[in-house]
DNA sequence: TTGTAGGCGTTATCAC
DNA sequence: GTGATAACGCCTACAA
């Protein structure tokens, strides 16, 4: 049973002290040229591994960032999981992933394991029905910086990085308007989450600046299973006056609806035509796809979070830090191609 | 600055030692009733949070396990990802990320910061042009064990889990010949790729079993770039007999050469039929689907290599363990609504 | 320029 | 049943 060298053993070769062999190796300047050469040589030779748990312990810092996100295998949030495992590898800090499949207790536990765990910073975004968030002050106390990301729960001083949808939807709804169509159904996602709110809000003040009315019958829930975003669809192309447009609340309302409208004889991009968030990198690659997708840019926006963690992490008194708000402007991605 | 609480703060406050107090957190029998309901209540009141940077320093234990994978945005890794998330953290284990981006460097740096951090066990799914595996070496010595995932190395004595293509290309191609398919392309991976070879063997073997010749003319290779790609069906297409059916490489090559084909004419699953891995969920929403797609499932993949790996990290002596092999069968799904 | 000593929070061993 | 003590590997005042 060979043991793994340590710092000592390199101290013991070289007859010199641990500290010396420490210091060494981070290449201080009080440590003389010719001892620092002989450490990382016999370091080499022995091939040295230093151990991260005890440098934790001793430091007081993991060197680990602690992301929770509702669901991996959706495209968005791989994107977004993508970004920020690039921007935290490129600054040598590991990412620690928990899925909660918007599940308040699983998130729950997850962010506990977190905790323990001591990271030195953590990523969230919340699952859909969290309404304990507790676990803020638990953090303060820990000193772990958080900053939520997409999902964003309603509190006051937070930071966060989240897309702004207003302009997407504007740009799309002008869009829509101005080629026409005085009809346009908003498919709704569940009216706990704060971006459902968003919608409706700039989907009716679209309207109003177009001076159009707002048509209650043409605003529709979902709770985003396949089965209530077929049934959204079916309920808005039976109305007495059918909408010739429909804005989806994300791509998987839109291929279901997509789907429905396709079934019931409607001829997609002619018949009526949809408008969906997201923008799924596939949809280039549908036949039907909507005319037009608000881009909300999950890798950058996955980005920016961790950047602004690590900002927080950077400074010296981080407890000082001022909430920060990044708000990442959506964009209309037309599929028109007249 | 007020500290966070430890184990002795909280024996201090009830007049018995850490170790009392250690073990009546964890519920020791020797520690009695009392004693331990004291400690609980304590520890509750003051709100005590272990430092698992102390445990994992201690007990040489991390409880975290490390995943490299080439890339989160594709559907199927990310799929992958998810099962394995799902069986660590039922595990109470956690599970730290990283992405190659298929660059050998990057990832011989990822394994390297998963060395230091002494995670328990590995998985890993190689970078495509993954050359040296020293790494292995410092594994054994740190007793990291590691298992293999979908993209596996040729190696002796490793643990992995993975797809046998074999099932899924043979019904695939009884399926085509049966239906009177000829004219069969394989549109193969880099070279590089074990799997690659893989799909190229079975493929003749599918041919000889229909007592068809193979047609070298109609085994191209892409880099499985957009681009590469495209021109590799330009390339049967402009064939002077071309395939009446194409089985791709994956499903973004089947993207790709699908849109070709169309491109030049041909009226998919009508002139031309496709055949694919993978099984992306969005197929089902696609108006020219290959017709079947050889499913590899990767969550259970993902699943099934995390069980590996907890099965030898649950060894009382991991290190005689052999190496296991575990090999899902693949499955031809038909999308052939005849 | 280098060495000494102490300690981070927890657990295991041994003693009582 | 409980306590005292040492140890895990590393870093960092402080001393020399």
């Amino acid at each position: 049973m060979n043991k793994l060298p340590t710092i000592k053993e390199i101290a013991k070769r070289l007859h010199v002290s641990a500290s010396t062999v420490s210091r060494a190796l981070h290449n201080h300047p009080s440590i003389g040229w010719v001892t620092t050469m002989r450490v990382h040589k016999i370091a080499l030779e022995l091939n040295y591994i230093p151990n991260q748990t005890a440098i934790s312990f001793k430091q007081k810092k993991t060197f680990t960032i602690g992301l929770v996100l509702p669901r991996l295998s959706e495209a968005f949030f791989a994107a977004a999981l993508s970004g920020i495992e690039d921007y935290a590898s490129a600054r040598n800090y590991n990412v620690l992933i928990g899925q909660s499949l918007d599940n308040a207790e699983r998130e729950y536990r997850i962010i506990e394991g977190m905790k323990t765990h001591r990271v030195d910073g953590m990523i969230v975004s919340v699952s859909q029905d969290t309404e304990n968030f507790e676990f803020l002050d638990d953090l303060k106390r820990l000193h772990i910086p958080i900053v939520f990301f997409d999902r964003i729960p309603n509190l006051p001083h937070i930071n966060y990085a989240a897309c702004n949808l207003e302009p997407g939807i504007m740009q799309a709804m002008d869009y829509l308007i101005g080629v026409g169509h005085s009809r346009i159904a908003l498919i709704n996602g569940p009216v706990a989450l704060l971006s459902t709110t968003q919608r409706l809000e700039i989907y009716s003040n679209g309207l109003k600046k177009g001076s159009l009315e707002i048509a209650p019958e043409l605003i529709v829930y979902s709770d985003l299973s396949a089965q209530s975003n077929h049934s959204c669809m079916k309920v808005l192309l039976n109305l007495p006056s059918p909408p010739t447009a429909v804005i989806t609340f994300n791509d998987y309302v839109a291929l279901d609806a997509i789907e429905t409208a396709k079934a019931m004889g409607q001829l997609i991009n002619k018949d009526i035509f949809f408008v969906s968030f997201a923008n799924m990198p596939i949809w280039n690659y549908m036949d039907y796809p909507p005319v037009a997708s608000i881009e909300q840019f999950p890798y950058k926006q996955g980005e920016k979070a961790t950047e602004i963690l690590f900002n927080i992490l950077d400074m010296e008194f981080p407890e000082t830090a001022l909430p920060v708000h990044y708000l990442l402007d959506s964009k209309m991605i037309s599929r028109n191609n007249n």
